[in-house]
DNA sequence: AATACATTTGACCGTTTGGTTAAACCTTAT
DNA sequence: ATAAGGTTTAACCAAACGGTCAAATGTATT
């Protein structure tokens, strides 16, 4: 009961996780979450009880189990460069893994720019900016690292890793015109951008 | 009459193009684009067959928009870091312009990505990367550019001007908690970006 | 075995959706 | 003036949609 319960929202979940990620909040369709899961249409409503319930559950998972991927980073104990290698690598390999989340979920956010309110508007980023000043001080000036930089350089990291997958639809075509595979080509970029990266910060 | 005819048509694509881009081909709804055009919504299907058709003139047009400026900066007369620096002058002002274009354009690829395959199947990149050799033949060493360097470098210029548009939704929430203000932030992206590039790729 | 309660289903409902139709309207050519 | 043909509209349609309901089924408790 208690287990087979577990089971069955679960499986709704899942379903719910792999249409909403597909066809997006807009496009999904209860009956094909309901057909996936192996349920009856009306049984979904008994778990999730609206189409909106269901997606603000499965979104928020999506996007926290997206997010945590870039915090940790902050706190482990390595060089600035160290840092930003072990990061292309994770938050690379974690995307091959879930190809179409970032595309999913930065359409979403465009769409809705109140749902990532909440799940960010605790994270405060003026504490993080003053952890990485008391972490690497003597690192600073070699990389130009300035509050007035930091925006522009965390975004170009972000953007180094999420880009590929957000236009994996374009590239993928482009690629193929050129003969380039574009698994090889994500696997090259996880060191590729981290020298990128680096070159670009250094004095 | 002729002159009407082409006023209501434009009209209606003028309509279209903006709740396509807000609303994405599944969240778009004939009634909202025929309200904003002014008319009744029999007449979008009079000029217009079906959703599908006005969608893909809609998307047709603004996808070739789009790359339009991509291409344009191979035939210029510049040196590789001027033409550079050109492309993220020029593509991310028209960004400014147009900032929900490159999400919408990115999510119905993703979506429906036999779409985006005619429109630039009939680019031969090959070619583009000959027209590249020749031109800065010189240069190549400098940059340590190659044909297998080449995707990397590309996505990572293209990924440097799109992904702040694309992730606009998010970026905006965090700049408010960092007191950065996104406009300027992408006003400083012009120069920054192109720096940032040419630092990364120079020997 | 009987009660109580949670789970699952098929049938159903009201609304919204993309699309159609027949008639009204307008413009122009004769 | 009127016939002809393109343009615009109100009313309508069938299908798809999110959601509900009462009944059926399963499960644990006494």
């Amino acid at each position: 009961m208690s287990e087979n319960e577990k089971l069955t929202e679960e499986r709704i979940f899942e379903a719910a996780e792999i249409v909403f990620e597909e066809e997006g909040l807009a496009g999904a369709r209860m009956q094909t979450i309901a057909d996936r899961a192996g349920i009856n249409k009306a049984l979904l409503h008994y778990y999730f009880r609206t189409k909106d319930h269901l997606f603000e559950a499965v979104f928020t998972k999506l996007a926290k189990k997206m997010f945590m991927k870039f915090t940790p980073i902050f706190e482990k104990d390595l060089s600035l460069e160290e840092k930003i290698r072990f990061f292309f690598r994770e938050h690379i390999t974690f995307m091959q893994q879930n190809p179409k989340l970032p595309g999913f979920i930065l359409n979403e956010i465009n769409h809705n720019p109140q749902r990532i309110q909440k799940l960010i508007k605790n994270i405060d980023f003026k504490y993080l900016w003053l952890t990485i000043l008391e972490h690497h001080e003597n690192e600073l000036y070699k990389y130009n690292l300035t509050e007035e930089t930091l925006p522009q350089i965390l975004t170009s990291i972000a953007s180094m890793s999420v880009f590929p997958f957000a236009a994996k639809g374009i590239l993928e075509v482009v690629f193929e015109n050129l003969g380039v595979d574009f698994d090889k080509y994500i696997e090259l970029r996880k060191e590729f951008a981290a020298d990128f990266v680096i070159k670009a910060i250094t004095r």
